[in-house]
DNA sequence: CAGTATCCAGTCGGATACTG
DNA sequence: CAGTATCCGACTGGATACTG
């Protein structure tokens, strides 16, 4: 879209607001998605190996995994090393980029704690009508 | 699932980082999809009725407003006001709980703003191979 | 104006089988 | 062990038409 055009000049208020929110929709998009914070979150304890995340994960498909990776690499938040042995070992971890997103994800994951109660008494009072 | 089992007693910090990422795991669900945090975002600057909200996010299909509108409400995020009048009046208003979202939305935010150079570049390196 | 119901194409993601 | 390819059911979300 024409964000260029639209940040040109007049720019008032409103419209910054929606570039930050086109901003973080976009990224929204990317970490949004069913894996990618599981992803970050245990290789935020250290590197990891193929399978051993799936199993720390737990639930994810082989193929979604894969997937997972591939586009977080793609981003440049997370470095994939092959190590050309029998049987090949690969291993990933974040990157800076993929660290400095970590603080960002925990005040979320915060809010998410202790707004949960909140948020399932709502739903509750709510169902119950 | 068993989180109270697991929160019990040994609690490694592996754990502790794991049920953390269930909770984040679960509000971005809720705030992951394509038109929640463009509602929380326009919702931010004032109350507004379903058609102003509509042209204003843009885009948005008038059922997956309801949808989304429905949802924040029933999550207690968002409150709805009907006027009975003709033709009727209904204002979206963020409540507390909604508001107390808008900081941590803001943190993603500006991370998102900060690294989506970095993203893009990374991005195209990864395409031209 | 606000909201609901139906339809339907497009996408997502799990299961499975196969390769290096 | 790590990764790819194919298949296919389930879900998502837009378009449309209708109601109060």
């Amino acid at each position: 879209m024409n964000t260029a055009a639209a940040t040109q000049a007049g720019d008032l208020p409103a419209s910054e607001d929606h570039n930050n929110c086109r901003a973080l929709g976009q990224i929204l998009d990317r970490i949004g998605d069913k894996w990618t914070i599981m992803v970050v979150g245990v290789l935020s304890r250290g590197p990891l190996r193929f399978n051993q995340m799936m199993r720390e994960i737990g639930g994810v498909s082989h193929r979604m995994l894969t997937l997972t990776l591939r586009s977080l690499e793609r981003d440049g938040l997370v470095s994939r090393t092959a190590y050309a042995t029998i049987p090949p070992k690969v291993e990933y971890a974040l990157t800076d980029a993929g660290r400095s997103l970590i603080e960002p994800l925990r005040v979320l994951s915060d809010w998410a704690i202790d707004n949960r109660p909140v948020i399932e008494k709502a739903r509750a009072d709510f169902d119950n009508r």
